[in-house]
DNA sequence: TATAAGCGGACAAACGTTTGCATTGAGGGT
DNA sequence: ACCCTCAATGCAAACGTTTGTCCGCTTATA
């Protein structure tokens, strides 16, 4: 049986409320009682419920991280352990705890949302997507819930936090043509994944800005981070007109691409520049040293974190969005 | 205002208790009023309050993830997410949610700790930890509650789910012997974990089997995760004495040994074979592709929270244990 | 017909806190 | 000596559930 406020109360003889006021350290408490009652409390090594607290203060210093599909390949990506990192180290500070709810498919995702939305356990949520059609967020929005996406949102009612993904198309792009590449493939575009889209978009803006003609054939899809850049590479180096550069829209698959790229017979940056995102802890390390784009997935999550703060303190509604720099890391991949 | 359990009494003209009860199903409840109670609960989107449960049947249904320095670079190794899907999924399954505690310092872990296990919010902990003088530890033992550690533990009281990292030492050494090595420096030895002593071990005895003296000179420290394989092969290839074969404590040691080797004008794995640990995504990929020793971290993880669960169910006090097994990978950085 | 049995539902206590308000007693001003 | 004030503490309601017990009604049994 665990030791309640009760039997602190009977123990040092005055009333639970006053064991209450003592560990909320009300003032009202006389110097002499607050210091027999905090002595009991730890001879019998009394330590306040948090659900009974919950219950009648309607707080329980509890958010909630939702991520997807946290069974698949896709958490195995440090992209994700290190978001997650972020959020936790400035909910720490602030003395609130993650509840993380990992979710494999759309309805379980739903599921999860409504319960910790009406179950009261949590009191704001971050939610990890970037697939834009999310009728968990319409959900969201529609119940007045405070939660902050990670992942650049179409939806204008909901706040959210990103890297400027056009921006990080855009100024790879002019990297490339800048090194007198003519002839750049976008790999791992997903139509899905206004991520992919957006830094789709930003390499067309570069080439277009460089009268350099947009070809549909150098754009290659894929499942987002999942698929590997080896085969696609290959898909691309069996066409007549071989790129000479490669913008893969993620550091794993440039690694894969450069792989193939090795098998063919080619050299890196030679032959074919490849550059990735991300800027996985490898990328420095690889052969050779992968251009990157650093993304500060640790900030994107302390910057959620701080947003969700915001909307949970404040009366007045209203919507926020937050850019995250990115930041190119030129490395030996892309320079002759 | 959240609607209660109260408003859909009202609403239903029953009682609260009756409402209660549509909740919980009991047969008690004639199938009219059931399905009216369930109508008007749809109709007023009524969710129950997981608190208010919590507390008076004391069960929450959440158990305690506590993870060491999140925020540091350790997060980023895929190890963990993985480890954290495969508790998740299994979590999941049988509706409990996980409340996940990063810890930066010790101080931080124990304070947590305290405050999950008498705060009343989590019915179990999983403990990621592999330093084996863990003072959360004891502190664990000592209140009785239900926890699991994911690391082997030499405190006798403690369950605990790990590989068996002294006979994953033990099969590397030996596949490097059988491959004719007999110099085989051995990167990433860490006093202070025991993973990487029990590996040091498993290695010692397979030389000691096949007449192999042991060279503490090829045995080269490091921070364990966070130090880079880089700056370590260098140490070694200034030896007079060079090795040929190279067995990393990890697979991110091992890709910065290759880059050392590269550099120096040596091949891969023609003049020094190198193995890792952990089987990480890119390990396959890499150039040479990398042997390793496949970790099965999200098993790892899955055993563990079946471990908790039994743990928490049972009354009877027991002490557990629970070998994940592991398997070597075979890839072209070890084979002529 | 009287009564036991059984069904469906209501009542109220309990879980461990917090907090507005009431109570007590001491001290000071008149 | 009286009242007022103020400081220190106690009382009890409230948070939203669950659950043991009791009650009233119907139906079957003797």
């Amino acid at each position: 049986m665990r030791v309640t406020i009760t039997d602190i109360a009977k123990r040092a003889k005055v009333s639970p409320s006053t064991v209450s006021r003592v560990i909320a350290d009300n003032p009202r408490i006389s110097a002499a009682t607050k210091e027999k009652v905090l002595r009991i409390m730890k001879e019998m090594n009394y330590h306040p419920n948090i659900i009974a607290r919950s219950l009648v203060n309607q707080t329980t210093k509890i958010i909630g991280v939702v991520m997807p599909g946290m069974a698949e390949q896709s958490l195995q990506h440090p992209f994700y352990p290190e978001l997650l990192g972020g959020i936790a180290s400035m909910a720490n500070n602030q003395g609130y705890k993650i509840l993380l709810a990992n979710v494999s498919t759309v309805d379980e995702e739903r599921e999860m949302v409504k319960e910790l939305t009406f179950g009261g356990i949590t009191e704001g949520i971050i939610l990890l997507t970037s697939r834009d059609d999310n009728p968990t967020v319409d959900q969201l929005v529609k119940n007045g819930f405070p939660f902050v996406v990670i992942g650049r949102t179409e939806n204008p009612y909901v706040n959210w936090v990103d890297n400027d993904n056009f921006l990080i198309g855009y100024q790879l792009a002019t990297h490339f043509i800048e090194q007198g590449h003519q002839e750049i493939a976008f790999l791992g575009y997903s139509p899905g994944y206004m991520v992919t889209r957006d830094r789709l978009n930003g390499y067309k803006k570069a080439l277009q800005e460089h009268n350099i003609p947009f070809d549909p054939a150098l754009v290659i899809e894929s499942k987002f981070i999942s698929d590997n850049g080896y085969d696609l590479m290959k898909q691309i180096l069996v066409k007549e007109k071989r790129p000479t550069g490669v913008i893969a829209c993620d550091d794993l698959l440039a690694f894969g691409a450069i792989r193939a790229i090795h098998e063919a017979g080619l050299r890196v940056p030679e032959d074919i520049a490849v550059a990735g995102i991300n800027n996985v802890p490898l990328a420095d390390y690889y052969n050779p040293p992968l251009t990157s784009v650093k993304i500060n997935a640790f900030s994107l999550g302390t910057k959620a974190f701080e947003m969700l703060r915001t909307i949970m303190g404040s009366e007045i509604q209203s919507y926020n969005r937050a850019i995250i720099p990115a930041e190119l890391v030129v490395r030996s991949s892309t320079q002759r």
